[in-house]
DNA sequence: GCATGACTGTACCAATCGGTAAACAATTTA
DNA sequence: TAAATTGTTTACCGATTGGTACAGTCATGC
């Protein structure tokens, strides 16, 4: 168990930086040798699926990362508007305050979209499911918090891509504090 | 000029569409043979800076129309009010109520982002700038309109990303409605 | 009617692509 | 310790990559 399983996933943790440097073209075979430090034959006897068994896993990976520090916490928690205040912190920290781009935002602006639909719809749906249901026990109504949970995740992806775009990290951070002041009970 | 200038011009639209379904990595050189019908001499004869060529002149073709478009009449209009309204407008059907990914979105959250970081630099800073001016002609205050325009310009980038993820262009829509709603005067 | 220059089709290139096979080394397990 | 499992190395595969070279086609202007 703990030294296989820790080392395939210290390979994911290598494969996700990769990919959301390089997109899923752009991240060839040689990159990730190159990058993981294993030979093909070590990658393809870990995924014998190959390249798109790897992206698999590492989508995987970073939906049961959000599922249990993102999603469970928003529908768990008996104080919403607290958790909706973790999960902005835990969202500023996972993309490292603008400096690293989405893994699934890279994957859904790419070609290799097709490929990965099913995991794309179900991160983008569940995350906004969740982020809906919390602002509801905070007291919003169906149609705001519906609209207000899918402005609010939309509005992460694109400070995510502005911020790189313009090179300034803090435009992200930016954004999140006003999407934030949006989720406030004060606000509704 | 007429015919050469025209063909180009045809070519440019066509592999904008490449580029955009499938990025530049996967924007294979035989795939754009195929969608434009042009061989690879032609290809190269158009482009002889190849690939990065093409990308760059679709990239200015699409800054130039922004330019027109959608900048200028942010600034020239006497009423901000409308020309803000006119850009809504715009930007839902440049991308096609949310069906069409928008190239600047897709090369930013690709490998290819470094290649081109100038382009996507301008791109965005303009936009702000000129949403942002037109916004303090309204009588917004200087610190809310920038924030405001950063927001609205990242929230559309986002918005587009989202209605593909969940395969729902409507999603953009009602971002969109919403980001409007934001920008109205009697919001201020 | 012929020269010119814009355009195209084809063959080709080295390099790299994703992927396979099998010999080999290292660890567990019995 | 022997056998079985697990992991790694290396050489290799055919296909495709982006790019080049160049002969040929075609319309235009002189």
């Amino acid at each position: 168990m703990s030294r296989v399983v820790a080392e395939r996933q210290d390979v994911i943790a290598t494969l996700a930086e990769v990919f959301r440097e390089h997109g899923y073209d752009g991240a060839s075979l040689s990159l990730i040798t190159e990058k993981t430090g294993l030979g093909k034959g070590s990658l393809y006897h870990f995924f014998p699926g190959g390249k798109e068994e790897m992206a698999e896993a590492v989508l995987g990976d970073i939906a049961s990362w959000f599922q249990t520090h993102i999603f469970d916490r928003l529908n768990d928690s008996e104080t919403p508007a607290a958790a909706i205040d973790d999960m902005f912190a835990s969202v500023d920290g996972y993309f490292r305050q603008g400096r690293r781009l989405c893994l699934m935002g890279v994957i859904a602006a790419s070609g290799a979209h097709d490929r990965f639909s099913v995991e794309l719809n179900r991160y983008f749906a569940d995350w906004r499911t969740a982020l809906a249901e919390a602002l509801g026990r905070q007291g919003m109504a169906e149609k705001e918090r519906q609209a207000l949970a899918e402005e609010v995740i939309g509005g992460i992806q694109g400070a995510l891509i502005l911020a790189r775009s313009l090179d300034d990290p803090q435009a992200f951070s930016r954004i999140l504090a006003r999407l934030k002041a949006r989720c406030q009970p004060s606000q509704n």
